[in-house]
DNA sequence: CGGTTATATAACATATACGTTATATAACCG
DNA sequence: CGGTTATATAACGTATATGTTATATAACCG
């Protein structure tokens, strides 16, 4: 899953994450994207890579605009491997149940 | 949400997730945790600083050893971040449903 | 107590991330 | 065509991440 990595990694600005926060309201373009930061353009088009990179945004050509927006998969992808772990912490948490419930009657 | 910079970037680097993915089966000491890896013993215990820091695994003491478990806040704090891009991406998908089906009695 | 085992920390090298400014590319518009 | 606008890339500085080896701490065991 070498994607994950690229995925997460994305994830872990908070600057990227506040984008991606954007875009789920709808398409934006880059300079539309670098107002409500106080970042430069090119710090921004950097992100808008990484996260096109992770496959958690895509991007489309419209003249000299090129607006972005939320992509589905890596999404779905980090859903899927986060699933283990809840699926785990389940068990464990019932696993917990059953000996609290097993030590209540002895006390 | 500074806690999410802490848990998206421990779970960018395979190794962690690995770990992560070992726990799932149960908890396991520093050394165990060594042994599948072509690690030392002091990187994995960074990792398991990382994964601890970002509250994605809890840990006691049992004489010398440390063992480790799943901690269940940070994945249910990421489920929860996740959420937002989730309900976006549905809400974009139905939008081109609709598009779509607007354009089909068209053609 | 003294040696062994389990884990943590320090010191260090190297790679990568993230920001900046300066500049390139490329479409648009008068 | 020439200027403006939108975006990308290059070059660079600095901080952080990840690994290593060497060493510290601390519990256990004979």
């Amino acid at each position: 899953m070498a994607n994950l990595d690229a995925a997460f990694s994305a994830l872990a600005d908070p600057t990227r994450r506040a984008i991606l926060a954007r875009l789920a309201l709808g398409e934006a373009t880059v300079m539309e994207l670098v107002e409500p930061f106080e970042l430069t353009q090119p710090a921004i088009s950097r992100h808008l890579k990484v996260l096109e990179g992770a496959g958690l945004i895509v991007r489309r050509a419209e003249g000299t605009k090129r607006p972005c927006r939320l992509a589905p998969t890596a999404v779905a992808e980090i859903d899927q491997w986060l699933g283990m772990l809840r699926r785990a912490l389940e068990t464990n948490y019932d696993r917990l149940d059953g000996v609290l419930a097993a030590m209540k009657p002895e006390k």
